[in-house]
DNA sequence: ATATTTGATAACTGATAGGTATCAATGGAG
DNA sequence: CTCCATTGATACCTATCAGTTATCAAATAT
């Protein structure tokens, strides 16, 4: 059985005339007396009753074109849909980030999805820099939202924020936003940072700055959670350097002091496959 | 396009393998490569992502086999309904339940078809609460006969009959119907369950029903049939809780007591899906 | 380095969808 | 009643194209 006979069927279930149907059709009446007759053999079931002059459905007939119209129809609104999904105006877009882009980046891009890309709908989960970097090699992902310098080989990247770094100390903290100056003050300070396989590049790069004061932190706590880190900061457990910008989003007991005089900043950076087929992905490309 | 290449395209998406997929399909795989090319080329999208050593769907290929899926599926139950209506029948029922529908509910309702609806002829299957629900979604049952409070999105539920509880001891257990009062007397006893992956909701039930008289029950074996329960009560392997209608129907050695002052019960309830276009289950409906 | 596997290409062939010409049966118009 | 238009079915032809075999180059695996 092939959809052929199912569009012959409903033409002349519609007619009830296989001259009509065949002219409907642009073919011949022969071969659409034909392939009705085909059709029924196939399925082992008479359509249509016929005397010399009329014809008329079975009961058979009657139910089978009800389907038919179903099927058909189904059919048509698939082939609309699957054009929508090729040009991108729906889809889904799985997404990774780091917990630090949560509070601006992301729900900017989402507000403006949701605006100009309505169709496109997203997955979102957090996730390592390295995981996201393997996910997306792996097509497991579209876009993934990274702090790291240089990208693996065949990734693309754009950079969306580009952050200096702040040292996190309680409230009652001796130093303050007029008597701070150097990174020094804190060499004797117990530090807690975000863990080393969350982010290898980020953990690095604040070894780095410390080394660029002259001093080596002394690390008593790691985590992988921001609110974490501000939560053991709050109750005297250490200090913390974190990217200026988690300080908004955030219901702080904490005082942010912004690194001054560094080279050291950190950037966050949307990377992606160059040839992942996914549509909507070019079109959030543009977005960008 | 023709149903020749949906199958086609079934069959390639799922084995990810022309010529695989082409063995499968009983044509040499230069063929089958030429009609998913034609495929794509008229509905104007690629389907298949191919570097010399992979196939994979692209997303436009993942959303067609979901619709192709279903299309295939519909037909090849509009066919046997067209055999059955062709042969003077309304249609084919097919129906799910588990074991303990076929006492009373399901005798029941064959019953009530032979007599109101002689033309409709009914498939039936054993199956469980979950199994029933993935089934009746995807189209490949009708009716489902099932143990849970909430249906899940999508479903109608009609709920057929309200069971309370009983424990099934040997016949010369201590605990009679007179002296029974409370289910803490079986604290201290072996249990014997339906198994939780029949249906976790019942499963779930009766562990709750312990809790409630202040201990947790030791299950010694679980098993998904009634008659096994019931023999293994018999020969003292344990005690049962069981809804009580599976009292009748059986040839029983043992006893029920049932199970005084608990909210807890069970309903079997009846599910379908609205959408449905089976003609004999609107008929079945207006029977229940 | 060798063998095996992948999908794509090229050229051939056989089945069949659809064409033309015609038929017998029916029913409405005169 | 006759005539004629209209119905679907039949017989035969043909051009298309689904499916074939024999290859290929590229990529793994051994």
């Amino acid at each position: 059985m092939e959809l052929r006979h199912l569009q012959y069927f409903k033409a002349v279930a519609e007619e009830l005339n296989f001259r009509k149907a065949a002219d409907r059709l642009f073919i011949s009446q022969p071969g659409l007396s034909r392939q009705i007759r085909q059709l029924e053999e196939l399925l082992g079931v008479q359509l249509f009753e016929r005397d010399q002059k009329h014809v008329q459905l079975t009961p058979a007939g009657v139910y089978l074109k009800g389907e038919v119209d179903f099927v058909l129809n189904h059919l048509e609104t698939t082939r609309t849909q699957l054009k929508q999904i090729d040009s991108g105006k729906i889809g889904e877009l799985r997404i990774g980030f780091l917990g630090s882009a949560s509070n601006r980046v992301l729900p900017d891009l989402l507000q403006k999805l949701n605006e100009k890309q309505p169709g496109i709908t997203t997955s979102l989960e957090e996730l390592s820099n390295a995981m996201q970097v393997e996910m997306i090699q792996k097509d497991r992902l579209d876009l993934g939202y990274v702090r790291m310098a240089i990208v693996p080989e065949g990734l693309s990247k754009k950079t969306v924020l580009k952050d200096s770094f702040s040292v996190v100390v309680p409230l009652d903290h001796g130093v303050n936003s007029s008597n701070f100056n150097s990174l020094s003050q804190f060499s004797e300070e117990a530090f807690i940072l975000f863990s080393s396989d969350y982010s290898k590049y980020y953990y690095d790069q604040i070894m780095g700055i410390c080394r660029d004061a002259g001093f080596s932190p002394q690390i008593r706590h790691k985590s992988v959670h921001a609110l974490t880190i501000f939560k053991l900061v709050e109750n005297r457990m250490g200090v913390a350097i974190v990217p200026t910008s988690l300080k908004e989003g955030y219901e702080l007991k904490v005082r942010f002091l912004e690194i001054p005089n560094t080279s050291q900043y950190t950037e966050l950076s949307a990377i992606w496959k160059p040839e992942n087929r996914n549509p909507a992905l070019k079109r959030v490309l543009a977005l960008l």
